[in-house]
DNA sequence: GATATTTAAGACTTAACAGGCTTTAATTAT
DNA sequence: ATAATTAAAGCCTGTTAAGTCTTAAATATC
């Protein structure tokens, strides 16, 4: 929806890491165990990560992966512009118009502008360290019933 | 983005029909043409769209298909909802995660959560007839130069 | 140094989407 | 009736995203 299934598992794998926060490499294969994800998807994934910067890779016995930097220092939209590359130059009409611009716009116009900043908004302010300590909170509350 | 290529072309020829808003029947290949979209892959979409009973279609010299109803009573929603299905069941979370529900949402939930629900009311709210008055006063003023 | 372990890299497979081609069925004008 | 015209339907092709497999390179441990 908002990206491809690349960057969702991109995410997921990083809120791990910034949940554990360990400062040994946890293998890739331990990620993808914990949230279900493909292990040799995930692998490659972790590549383009690891050229981008935002992880660093230990091979070889005891290696995996690690944050590249505190996860309060990453944040959602960079994980994204990783996986899937940066966003369209021009911005997009929602119902595939090429011939429009701003000049007389139609309802959808000024609604999906909105929007669209919005999504952009929370993918900028997003950052990993948050979602952590609150996937943590969430995965206490819901051991206790 | 919101929607399959497919449903942005289903709007677009709707656009269309409500735009030159003749009782006679139009073609699939007129509608193509003007909207600069693969024929053939239009026809079929139409199908789609007369099954789900947007568009009534009549074959043979001189038919075409025209709006099954008037445009005001048709929204985009239903076009999208008629040519990609119906929207999952369960509210999807932004990140993935199966196991979380609304109790100690992480910071995206409260963000996504609006965000989805002005993207629903988007495409609730707009009609074609609307769309396809702005869409002609934005082809008068382009026009015009 | 040998070996086990782990990521890197790239080829390969599968599935879904977008689009095209051809034949068939329906309708109308002649 | 017949020919022309139009959508319906089914199958074929290309492209891209998603996922798998295989081999190579790096590193710790013995
Ligand atoms: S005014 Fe409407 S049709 Fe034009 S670019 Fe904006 S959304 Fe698209
Ligand atoms: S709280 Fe966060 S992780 Fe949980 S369902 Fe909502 S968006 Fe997803």
């Amino acid at each position: 929806m908002l990206y491809s299934k690349s960057a969702e598992y991109a995410i997921q794998a990083m809120i791990y890491l910034a949940e554990t926060n360990s400062p040994e490499p946890v293998m890739i294969s331990q990620i993808a165990k914990a949230y279900n994800i493909p292990q040799q998807f995930l692998a490659k994934i972790a590549q383009t990560l690891v050229k981008h910067r935002l992880l660093v890779a230990i091979r070889g016995r005891n290696g995996g992966v690690k944050l590249a930097r505190p996860a309060n220092e990453i944040y959602l939209n960079q994980i994204v512009y990783a996986v899937d590359g940066p966003p369209p130059e021009q911005e997009q009409c929602v119902i595939g118009l090429d011939y429009c611009s701003d000049t007389a716009p139609c309802p959808l116009h000024h609604r999906w502008k909105i929007i669209r900043e919005d999504i952009r908004e929370m993918l900028v302010a997003e950052d990993l360290a948050d979602l952590a300590l609150r996937v943590l909170e969430k995965r206490k509350i819901m051991n206790e019933p």
